[in-house]
DNA sequence: AAATGTTGCGGAACCGGTTCCGCAACACAA
DNA sequence: TTGTGTTGCGGAACCGGTTCCGCAACATTT
């Protein structure tokens, strides 16, 4: 059972193969034609060959999207939702993960762009002058989801406004001793934005600041956990990610400190299980999946060369629950 | 800047096109071309163009990946075992999302076949007689994970003996009074031979035992968890699986029990966070990430007609925490 | 009735590779 | 010297589509 082909088709239906070609793709067809081409694809269940049509347009119907990790729930979500806007619309998602390597997101810019991908949808984590040279040479359509740069289309979440609008809520609760566990600069979003606009509120309210840094990774925030409970006297700990929190609460447990009781803590993402913990996890929600379908819909409208704006924000929603307590 | 093609190393090198292709697959040619053609190959950067490739071939370097969603800590870690063992190997994973419709699985076989990826790997819920007829269809090895069917290359989680091993463990701490939290028959794996195991060691010792069915969502199972604070008597929960005691621990939760003192939980499947939670959560440790790099390898060997077992099961590994008390 | 414009369709070239076939050059044995 | 085998290479066909070009048939205008 061979492949139909477009050449068996114009047999089977007396006609040229480019007859066949020209009523597949809206060329002018008589209608007594089209009739009997209808009738043996429909019989033969013919399918162009997609290797074939690539060939000849340099082109396929793929997104590639470039991922630092495939095991993230920020990444998961995102991937929901690139996926079902695409499908939708007749066009398939290609992942592809780096493994958390700066060097291996270039690669697999030019990797996609041999691949005659569409377009391109990259979850970042930092923007470097030859992630800009790659963008530049390989000539297709590319969304950097959650960092942001000038020459980039970038839809980005509002990391600042988010982290600024929790830590008034927090100062408004009357919470003056405040301990920040945060990740290294290099990351734009989450390790500056994400940051000052905490600070921001914090200082405004003449606050009294002290700052950690750990990683993104459960364990390591274990220690500051453990740590905390051992030195500190603050009222709140405000942790970057859910994950963070989620080390520092563990640490906090077992250095014997109960939360809300003894001490605050909040985190930052609105992953699905903070609301289940106990206690339930004060947080930040960020829409991934829609996130994810919106950057889908914005690289679909570049390949058509519509303009769109450079910079988009997503929106966020606070989720104050029992992890933070109300001083006053 | 166009793509440099073959017919341009040829005329650099001065040598007929088929010529190139020989030195490139590793066919007769001189030493004297061999320099020439390797010279102007390195100036110009040339890479052959895949779809030309794949066109005269009809093959690809692509494994085909069918999740049943993109957002579950089993696929993710899965995927990434995937992914990394392939890329080693020079293929590339092409992951495809059925949003948990079996429809689509069939859907996607079809597909994948479709875009001729030289094989599938089919993290799978169900077998149904259609799927069979699809995997016979599309002549492309398929390898299954999660599920087995005695047709189908399979590699499957221990369910029923590390579900029995947990169970007998509880049994020997003297846990005579146990619910299960289970989902429905139609997943093989998870609603059957995990029920099985646990209700194999429960019965071998004589404990009194009663089912509750709810899904695979957090959220489903928290009225479970209350229903459970309200009502019932027994020292132990055993939930079939991590997401399911989750949402059990929070009904119970909130219905004012305390685990484990008044009562024990315990999950199944080795999430990450299952030990960061307080109390930290007993649950059995599945090799996701690591069964992953299995099937890869698994399925590159059926690609070169190596024969290989139908059936090969992975390991476990009990993770006994503080969520199930010791009662003698 | 002749000139002009449309429409439908077939033929051929092309996309960029791989592979089959045959020929020329050379080495070696008879 | 002739015959046989081996090696290196070019030409052409092929994979399965798309598109350009031109011709024939028919409709419309003058």
């Amino acid at each position: 059972m061979r492949q139909v082909t477009i050449n068996d088709i114009a047999k089977l239906a007396g006609v040229a193969k480019s007859t066949v070609s020209r009523y597949l793709n809206g060329g002018s067809v008589g209608q007594a034609t089209r009739d009997k081409i209808e009738r043996v694809i429909e019989e033969t269940n013919y399918e162009p060959n997609q290797f074939a049509q690539s060939l000849k347009s340099k082109q396929t119907k793929m997104i590639g999207v470039i991922v630092p990790r495939l095991d993230s729930y920020a990444a998961s979500r995102t991937m929901m939702g690139i996926d079902e806007h695409l499908t939708e619309r007749g066009y398939q998602m290609l992942v592809v993960n780096t493994a958390q390597q700066t060097e291996r997101e270039i690669e697999q810019l030019y990797n996609l762009a041999k691949q005659k991908v569409a377009g391109i949808i990259w979850l970042g984590t930092t923007v470097t002058p030859r992630h800009l040279q790659a963008i530049q040479d390989i000539q297709i359509p590319v969304l950097l989801i959650g960092q942001e740069h000038k020459n980039v289309h970038s839809l980005i979440y509002p990391d600042f406004d988010a982290a600024y609008a929790l830590g008034r809520q927090f100062m408004d609760w009357g919470h003056r001793d405040v301990l920040y566990v945060g990740v290294e600069e290099y990351d734009i979003a989450v390790g500056q934005a994400r940051r000052d606009g905490f600070l921001r509120a914090f200082q405004e309210a003449g606050a009294n600041v002290k700052t950690y840094t750990t990683t993104f990774k459960i364990e390591d925030a274990i220690p500051v956990g453990e740590q905390i409970a051992r030195e500190a006297s603050s009222t709140l700990i405000v942790c970057a990610t859910d994950n963070i929190a989620l080390g520092v609460l563990k640490g906090l447990a077992n250095g014997g400190k109960t939360v809300p009781t003894d001490v605050s803590v909040s985190g930052f993402g609105g992953y699905d299980f903070t609301e289940v913990l106990h206690p339930s996890l004060t947080t930040v929600h960020l829409p991934y999946r829609r996130t994810g379908a919106k950057a889908a819909d914005m690289i679909l409208q570049l390949l058509t060369a519509d303009v769109i704006p450079m910079k988009t924000f997503t929106t966020f929603e606070l989720k104050l629950r029992e992890s933070v307590d109300i001083l006053n």
